[in-house]
DNA sequence: CGGTTATTGGTATGATATCCCAATATCTGC
DNA sequence: GCAGATATTGGGATATCATACCAATAACCG
């Protein structure tokens, strides 16, 4: 697995925040001509560093003013309770992110709704429906300070 | 501000999942011919409902190992101190969410850093410079069960 | 310093986005 | 239920762009 060079980080720069550069802008951005950079940007995608291309929805314009996370707190611990709770959280499209976390609480999760009830049928019909929850604890974001899909290159 | 119809909702969900779809495909996927369904997406664009078209990076790849919440209190929470908080958080690439939440925790934020060492710089060169800071409590994720940028629609 | 390998830049080709106009469907008032 | 008006659709033409190929340059190594 070769390293990123400096170059390669300028792209992913760039391309975290605007994947529709054209390739002659993004050559002119990063310093190179269209053809060396195109194969740079393919050589990423096929290595898996660039993973996707994707557009991001305004949540406020969806209508979904509420987000939420959630503290879990599995009764066991097994590898065995682990999976199977992870396996019911990622079919779920109201939870964006989930984390095995240190601490004593297992899992953080933020989920999003659109209002306090439809965020209480989630719980109702979907998280507290699943075996082998000890606890679960809730905390409300009342505003977004910064939201970015951007790694630090 | 006119509703979203369930064709809009069809495009916003194949573009979340990738916007490297040509028109064709996408007009399939929806049931339109190009044309109404690129008029669609301009639409869409325009009203802000499609915000941007990014690549998403691996963060392995980029040896990011280290994913951290941290709470955050402050000591006076006046709408000039929440201010001056959010505007220096924004500034710094490793916070990737910051949250103002309710609850006896001001904020939450998810950090990323290469390893322990770089974590430990970030807290000790930026974070608790910052002054107004009652407390600050780190949580570390061990691993990413879930993370997705789609929302529900 | 000479030979080898990797990287670059320019050009040609094919695919795709984008625009325009006619046709169709939907809506509204009577 | 119908006629006019409005919004939406579909297809074709054009311009833009991605992509592949090949020669030229630069970096590397004994």
């Amino acid at each position: 697995m070769p390293e990123l060079d400096v170059i390669d980080r300028k792209i992913l720069f760039y391309l975290q925040n605007d994947s529709r550069l054209t390739m002659q802008e993004l050559a002119d951005k990063v310093g190179l001509s269209v053809s060396p950079c195109h194969r740079r940007v393919k050589l990423l995608e096929e290595r898996g560093v660039i993973s996707r291309y994707i557009a991001t929805v305004d949540q406020k314009a969806l209508g979904l003013h509420v987000s939420v996370f959630i503290s879990i707190k599995l009764a066991r611990q097994k590898e065995e309770d682990l999976n199977r709770f992870a396996r019911a959280i990622s079919k779920w499209d109201e939870v964006l992110e989930c984390y095995l976390m240190t601490g004593n609480r297992d899992y953080l999760l933020r989920v999003v709704a659109a209002d306090l009830a439809s965020y209480e049928t989630f719980l109702k019909t979907k998280l507290t429906r699943l075996d082998g929850i000890a606890s679960i604890e809730s905390s409300f974001a009342l505003s977004q300070v910064k939201y970015s899909i951007a790694l630090p290159v």
